[in-house]
DNA sequence: CTTCACCGTCAAGGATGCGTTAAACCTTCT
DNA sequence: AGAAGGTTTAACGCATCCTTGACGGTGAAG
């Protein structure tokens, strides 16, 4: 999911610090200095860096400043001081967290998720395309031939459903019941019209639907 | 400068915290307990919130996830607990920062200083262009044809909030939520007569919007 | 071949939502 | 107190959308 680069000069914690990351879904970088930890910021753009400030080579602070020269990353610093100066250091150097050592994994991870909310929080822009269309969720448009697509509010939880669902089968139940709620199970005659109504306005062939297939007796299915 | 609202039940440490805060140039405002915290977010949105979580009527995490329903101001937490648990829970609710008491002054603004750097940084595109008008986020104003044109304070707010989505559909909701506030997600009646007022202003035919759409049963979308 | 189940199509009604207007209400300034 | 500008409320015509039922086609089973 996120890449995190964790940059730290004791091999042990970079060892136990990969395990937990990549134990929680995460894809872990690590480098044992700042300059390489610089060079593979650059290289491979991270989601995140965490950041021991006791490196060998460079400084802490001066690893921040350059990599602020070009990065907005989101940086956590990690550090075995307390003092109150190599924090607001630290933190106006362009670090966006710092925890000291020992700290406990829990509060490490839930500082990790606040951090990617933030910076994460313009959120992909899920476009999914076909031959003869386009759906863009997040805009909540669809295209046709360069042309917009007029769908009514029903037409596109519909078409909605099936896109977030690529290539899977979605029963009639499970269509039903997410766009006209848990209680129309039985009225399979809705799929039946707005389905219609959907191939009309998105399928260039009407009798021979290429993107918007149907299961008999099951349910539909969206192939890009 | 930026605009910070503390929330304490201590009056001593709120006093505290003004004072210092004000020494440093920003703007204070302060609440005693959850439910004035959140009505004084809502009619003054600040640049940050600080919030202690040991309030007299509300949880402090409860606090935050309703202030996470309808703003993303960061929030930094202050706590006398220094169990893991609360800050995950704290982090994981929306929080942005959790430091314990007792904290150095130093440190607490280091951390403001971060967080604000961070949340002030993505400024939009200021200006955004139409054919036929155009709108200056910065300045607040609107012109047509090199006039300016006059808009009340309910007209300006609603076209900015769909001026900063450009073509992207906003709700209904999304938009009584933003200009009238989040008890107002039912009348709908101010999305219309205020669409009209806009339209009549900026739109060449007002029949046929060009910019400014209806999505029938859903909301509104602006296009450059 | 007939029957049945299921799907696609169509059209008409009724319900809903939108745009528009105007008047009542409120605040602020003169 | 009166005036002016802004906001809220209510009402109406009109377009759109949802629902419903009927009809025909297709394929599998008897």
């Amino acid at each position: 999911m996120s890449a995190v680069l964790v940059v730290d000069d004791d091999p042990h914690l970079l060892r136990a610090l990969r395990i937990t990351l990549q134990a929680h879904g995460y894809e872990v970088s690590t480098a044992a200095d700042g300059r390489t930890a610089l060079l593979k910021a650059m290289q491979a753009p991270p989601s995140v860096v965490i950041l021991d400030l006791g490196l060998p080579d460079l400084d802490g602070t001066a690893v921040i400043r350059e990599l602020r020269g070009w990065s907005s990353v989101p940086v956590l610093v990690l550090s075995a001081r307390h003092g109150s100066d190599d924090k607001v250091q630290a933190l106006d150097a362009g670090a966006d967290d710092y925890i000291t050592k020992p700290f406990g994994l829990d509060e490490l991870l839930a500082r990790l998720r606040a951090l990617l909310r933030r910076s994460s929080e313009p959120e992909p822009e899920a476009v999914v395309s076909t031959e003869s269309f386009t759906v863009d969720l997040g805009k909540r448009r669809v295209s046709r031939e360069g042309q917009d697509v007029r769908l009514t509010p029903t037409e596109w939880k519909m078409l909605e459903v099936l896109v977030r669902n690529p290539e899977k089968l979605v029963t009639q139940q499970q269509l039903l019941s997410e766009v006209w709620g848990p209680a129309y199970a039985k009225e399979t005659n809705y799929l039946r019209v707005y389905m219609a109504q959907l191939r009309r306005k998105l399928e260039p062939d009407t009798a021979n639907p290429r993107h918007l297939l149907t299961e008999a007796g099951i349910g539909y299915r969206f192939m890009p």
